[in-house]
DNA sequence: TTCTCCCGCCATTCA
DNA sequence: TGAATGGCGGGAGAA
């Protein structure tokens, strides 16, 4: 047999050679199948067959300009010959946008050919050959494909759509239309309604789904893990083979916890899919990654995400192997594909960010800025079934649970969650959770088998305890108890991560958003989001650890919606590292390196064994230090209940910043911050994941003030994580957690922490807390999209975030942190409720955040500002003090005096990163290497 | 040379 | 078992 590849090429010369005399006949057929088109065509056509039989001759003259001019028309004079250029020219006959487009190519292209027929034909080849293959592209079909639906289609009719007629309408392979109706099933443009059907929705629904994207995207703290990202290959770029290396490995950690959680897919109630393969379907991954990707834009401030930065998050797993390498590749075909598509839908465009090391591919989000408000929508749901609700499936048994409690029913239809559904999961739950004492079982969720086992009883409890707790805030709280049953469900499906979720407070939405840092975040839009969900649930992934399972509350607005973990995301094995994310990571590193307090990374590689434990112990010792001899906010923070609520990983990271600055190794952590990725908890993560975000942020940001107060030099900020030199092993030790995410607590590291806690009282609340953290952090508690944490955002928020910090705080605190409290007491966790979470976390932002001018100084540069971020600001003034900074920032590279950080990170948000790269003033040591990247996002022509 | 991304093989899942 | 899906990566066109 001819292999494969063989196989295709002389399919390829068998249709060249044949091309003559399929472009006849084809011409032939166009001209009668599509007489409209044809028409004109079918002078050229006719025109051309005549050309195509000379051709010889004249490609015999031609051949050499043609062959080597290729792309241009020219090539089009060759490829007349070729079959597959004839079959793209009926094919563009039949389609007169394809035609015009080729008109218009050849117009522009040629002024010369575009003249009369035999230019036409010229044109037409040309342009078939230009078009051939862009004629072929994803986006052209797609736009050939949507304009064939209304945006909004009458419900009344029918809008089935059939995949054969489409495929054939479109002259285009099934496979093409499948990768189309993929990522349209991301934005619930479609749905599949059977085999070879989908349903058409259009754009009715895709308000809400970007605002469920937006925060589920938000509570995953997707703009954090961007700017760590970015961070990582700024540092990468600069960083010396070992330190790279070093860096990769953080990477892989972060990413394989980042993938691990992203796994999932959101679904709204009337967009489920309906056939059960597709559901089961492990694939998904194009949905999935268009919804991640989608989700990059909608939290990152700048709207703008380079195609690296999405690709390393998309690919969770990867590590920096070669084959980690394919996979990018892999990833990176992928998203182009889906690139394709939402640029067919308008969503994105396409630039180029502009970096020290060359221009970077990248795309910016044109689409809407602001979104429906979730919240009521979800509202809703309780109200109205159809009512968006966002699913999150994991591939794994979760998946399947969740579909079968949510979905089975009605699933395809609207998830609403009814209260026997929520029971029906909780007893499942429950059951599982007795069958899964066994501790083997990773995280991975209630619904995963074996995985509950660790949480056992305290799952149980904790489940049961924030069952009782939401279940008495929804009815007291929300409109919309239905949301807060099914997140109620949900947690209680998922023993280990859920938590509750309290209603998603109004205010806290709105103030969700930080000013500055939502840049990203329309305050209205994010509002909605973030306030919407009001029982909103969102499943932590146990994952992590075994640690406990943690209801995240996500406020954010868009109705509650479920997050499945995949298996895969949750950790299979407690024992496998925590997945922290790489900012945790980092963050740890950097205090362990810098601050490295002696005792810190020694203890940080200890407990880098023992995955949480790894980040408690340091976080302990911070803690305890820290405790005892902070007084700052840090620990008030911490002491507050809020703080313990806020996940373990965040006490860690804040006793170790704590640890780094009272060290006054603050040189040595450039920037805990940065380290930390504090921008991006509290910027990015605040937005999506506001609340528990916002405790971790806060956190972060009391330590970084403190820090920036002791250090304020160095700091000054944001000197780039890179700048802190850390040993490798700390990182990975560290891998702790990464900030807002869920973090899986060993419980041994739990037992750490409270035995540290305990030592520094507070400490220790914060410690137990840890969990809750992951809650607190995205869900909501602080609408505070990643973006916020952007620097930009951090800047302009510290001006006002003092404000935000008072609002915010109540935010993040009001949904979970009670219960979370409630929780870890009950656990044991936690020594007292009393502490509150860190309300502190605007303020601590602000404190941390560089007023922007300091931002702009340190020469934070910004990408273009993208018209988002100035319509979101308008919402806080303090956003709008953002917008105004950061556009001019992002103008100017800046840095003022800093080393600029470009970051680049284009994507990302703002600043977050700028921020910590910025050394601001301190561009001193660390900041050294990082190179100022210009943010120049040129708009892509495309 | 790198960026894009089309193409279609082939594995998986479904009917 | 065949059809439906869609992951995946080679490789070619475009820049």
């Amino acid at each position: 047999m001819l292999v494969p590849d063989k196989y295709v090429t002389l399919k390829k010369r068998w249709r060249m050679s044949f091309a003559a005399l399929e472009n006849q006949t084809l011409t032939q057929q166009s001209h009668s199948e599509d007489d409209g088109f044809v028409a004109p065509r079918a002078p050229v056509n006719t025109q051309k067959l005549p050309s195509l039989c000379a051709v010889p001759a004249e490609s015999r003259l031609t051949m050499g300009p043609l062959t080597t001019p290729k792309k241009g028309r020219e090539v089009g004079s060759v490829d007349p010959w070729t079959p597959t250029s004839n079959l793209k020219m009926l094919i563009s006959a039949a389609s007169p946008e394809i035609r015009n487009r080729e008109k218009e190519l050849c117009m522009d292209n040629d002024g010369q050919e575009g003249l009369d027929p035999i230019q036409d034909l010229e044109n037409g080849e040309e342009s078939e050959k230009m078009i051939s293959r862009k004629e072929k592209s994803l986006g052209l079909l797609c736009h050939k494909f949507l304009a064939r639906y209304p945006d909004y289609p009458n419900p009344a009719v029918n809008n089935d759509i059939c995949l054969d007629d489409v495929a054939t309408e479109l002259n285009v392979e099934r496979r093409r239309i499948y990768d189309i109706m993929n990522v349209l099933e991301s934005l619930h443009m479609v749905s599949r309604a059977a085999k070879n059907r989908y349903m058409w929705h259009g754009r009715t629904k895709l308000a809400q789904t970007l605002a469920i994207l937006k925060q589920v995207g938000e509570d995953h703290r997707y703009g954090q893990q961007m700017q760590q990202i970015r961070q990582r290959l700024l540092d990468k770029e600069f960083d010396f083979d070992g330190e790279d290396r070093e860096n990769e490995v953080m990477i892989d950690l972060e990413s394989s916890e980042l993938g691990q959680k992203e796994l999932f897919f959101v679904e709204l109630p009337g967009v489920e899919f309906k056939a059960a393969s597709v559901n089961s379907r492990k694939d998904k991954s194009l949905r999935v990654m268009s919804q991640k990707f989608v989700m990059l834009f909608l939290v990152s401030n700048p709207r703008v995400v380079s195609l690296d930065v999405a690709a390393k998050i998309l690919i969770g797993e990867d590590q920096v192997t070669d084959q980690d390498k394919n996979k990018f590749k892999t990833k990176v075909r992928r998203l182009y594909d889906i690139a394709n598509v939402l640029r067919s839908l308008k969503l994105i465009e396409k630039v180029h960010v502009t970096e020290e090391r060359g221009r970077k591919p990248a795309f910016e989000w044109v689409g809407p800025e602001e979104f429906p408000q979730v919240k009521d929508s979800e509202a809703a749901t309780s109200e109205s079934p159809s009512k968006k609700r966002s699913v999150l499936e994991s591939r794994a048994s979760l998946d399947n649970c969740a579909k079968n409690l949510f979905s089975s029913p009605e699933n395809k239809r609207s998830f609403t969650r009814h209260p026997s559904l929520i029971k029906l999961a909780k007893s499942i739950q429950d059951d599982r959770r007795k069958i899964n004492s066994a501790p083997s079982s990773p995280v991975k969720s209630v619904f995963s088998d074996s995985s509950n086992t660790d949480f056992p009883n305290k799952m149980a409890q904790l489940a049961a305890i924030c069952k009782i707790e939401l279940d008495q805030e929804i009815t007291t709280e929300d409109p919309k108890p239905a949301a807060a049953e099914t997140d109620i469900a949900a947690t209680m499906l998922q023993p280990s991560t859920s938590t509750a979720m309290e209603p998603p407070q109004p205010p806290l939405l709105a103030p969700t958003q930080e000013p500055g840092a939502d840049t990203n975040v329309h305050p209205a839009p994010h509002t909605p989001l973030a306030a919407p969900p009001a029982g909103s649930v969102t499943y932590i992934p146990a994952q992590c650890s075994p640690l406990i399972p943690v209801l995240l509350p996500q406020q954010r607005g868009s109705g509650p919606y479920a997050v499945y973990l995949h298996p895969s995301s949750l950790r299979p094995n407690p024992l496998a590292r925590p997945q922290p994310t790489s900012l945790a990571v980092r963050s740890m590193t950097f205090e362990d390196k810098t601050g490295q307090s002696p005792t810190g990374q020694s203890a940080a590689k200890s407990q880098l064994v023992s995955r949480a434990s790894d980040v408690s112990p340091l976080a302990l010792k911070r803690l305890r230090s820290d405790s005892a001899s902070e007084g700052s906010p840090s620990k008030a923070k911490r002491s507050d209940p809020n703080f313990k609520d806020t996940s373990p990983k965040l006490c860690e990271i804040l006793q170790a910043r704590l640890k780094a600055r009272r060290s006054g190794q603050l040189t040595n952590r450039p920037s805990p911050r940065a380290l930390h990725l504090d921008p991006e908890f509290v910027n990015t993560p605040g937005g999506s994941a506001a609340a528990s975000q916002p405790l971790e942020q806060s956190l972060e940001v009391l330590l970084d003030k403190e820090d920036k107060t002791a250090n304020s030099d160095k700091e000054g900020g944001l000197t780039p994580i890179r700048a802190v030199p850390l040993t490798p092993g700390q990182l990975h030790n560290e891998t702790l957690v990464p900030a807002g995410y869920l973090i899986p607590i060993s419980q041994q590291s739990l037992i750490g922490y409270k035995e540290v806690q305990a030592s520094g009282g507070e400490a220790n609340k914060a410690s137990t807390p840890t969990y809750n953290i992951y809650q607190t952090p995205t869900a909501g508690s602080r609408p505070v999209p990643a973006q916020e944490i952007t620097p930009t955002n951090f800047r302009f928020h510290r001006p006002a975030a003092s404000p935000h910090a008072t609002q915010q705080p109540p935010h993040l605190h009001s949904p979970s942190p009670a219960i979370l409290n409630f929780t870890l007491q009950n656990l044991g966790l936690i020594s007292s409720p009393g502490s509150a979470f860190v309300t502190p976390q605007t303020p601590e932002r602000s404190n941390t955040l560089p007023s922007p001018l300091t931002l702009q100084q340190r020469g934070m540069v910004f990408i273009k500002p993208v018209s988002p971020v100035p319509v979101q600001q308008t919402a806080s003034p303090h956003s709008v003090a953002l917008i105004s900074l950061q556009q001019p920032l992002m103008t100017t590279p800046k840095g003022t005096g800093l080393p600029q950080h470009s970051f680049f990170h284009t994507p990302v948000p703002l600043s977050p990163l700028a921020a910590v790269v910025t050394t601001g003033g301190h561009p001193a040591a660390k900041t050294v290497y990082i190179p100022q990247r210009k943010l120049d996002v040129t708009p892509e022509d495309s």
